[in-house]
DNA sequence: GAGCTAACCATAGTAAGACTATGGTAGTCT
DNA sequence: AGACTACCATAGTCTTACTATGGTTAGCTC
C-alpha cells in the first residue's frame, strides 16, 4: 500500500534527492525516492516532471541532456545555488509545521 | 511568523480538536489549534468553514446550532462515529507519509 | 526482423484544498 | 453612536499532484 506524495513536499524531496545523488534524470529521482522509501512514496511522472519544470523556472534547478550509461538520452537536473537555499528553507519550514501538527494530534 | 497549514492536514487537526474539545464551533476550533501551536498554524476561516462544510457532507461530523456563553449563536459541531474513524486513519496515514519523507531528508 | 519490455520525457486535463477578499449578524463596551 | 470582538459563510484564485495519453529508443527474445 502506498501513499500519495503529501501535498507541498515534493520540491523538498526532488532538492533533497538532487543533493544527494548529484547530477541526475527524473527517472533517477524517482526511482531514489521510491527506493528510499521502501515503496511508500511513489513519485507519478506526471507529478515529477511538471515540477522539474516549475522547479527550472524557479531556477532551483538546471538541466542539460546527457546520455544515460544505458545509451539513452536523459535530461539531468542539478541543484542551482539557490535550489540549496531553497532545500535549507523548505527543510526548516517542513519540521517547524510537523513540530506544531504534533502539538495538535499528540495528546492522546 | 506564521506558517499555513499543511495541505492534507486540515482534517485531521479539525477531527483532533474536535475529539478533544467535545462540541465546539468553528472559532473555538480555529482559536484552539492557534493556541496549542503557540500561533505557528493559524486556520483562516476561508479555509475553516468549507473544510467543516466538507466534513458535514462526508458525515464525519454533525452540527448544531446553539448559544453560546458569550450569547452569540453559533454551530457546534460533534465527531460522528465515522468521523472517529477517520481520525484514527488520517493520523496513521500522517505518520507514515512522515516517516518515510524522513528517509528522505534525513541523510545529512 | 518482429515484438516486447524497460528506460526515459512530456503535456493536457482534472480535482482537491487552502488561501484572499468580501460581506453579513449580533453582543458588549466606551 | 461607534468600535471591537465573536461568529458564519461564499466566491474566486492559485498551486499542486494526479490520471490519461502519447512519444522515443536500447536491448532482449523468438
Amino acid at each position: 500500500m502506498r501513499t500519495e506524495i503529501p501535498p507541498g513536499t515534493l520540491y523538498m524531496l526532488i532538492l533533497k534527492s538532487l543533493a544527494l545523488l548529484g547530477a541526475q534524470h527524473g527517472y533517477g529521482i524517482a526511482l531514489h525516492i521510491q527506493q528510499v522509501t521502501g515503496d511508500v512514496l511513489q513519485v507519478e511522472e506526471g507529478s515529477l516532471y511538471p515540477a522539474l519544470q516549475r522547479m527550472l523556472l524557479k531556477g532551483w534547478v538546471k538541466a542539460e541532456w546527457r546520455q544515460t550509461e544505458n545509451k539513452r538520452r536523459a535530461r539531468y537536473y542539478t541543484l542551482t545555488p539557490a535550489g540549496r537555499k531553497q532545500l535549507v528553507a523548505e527543510v526548516r519550514e517542513f519540521e517547524r509545521a510537523m513540530a506544531a501538527i504534533r502539538r495538535v494530534i499528540q495528546p492522546v
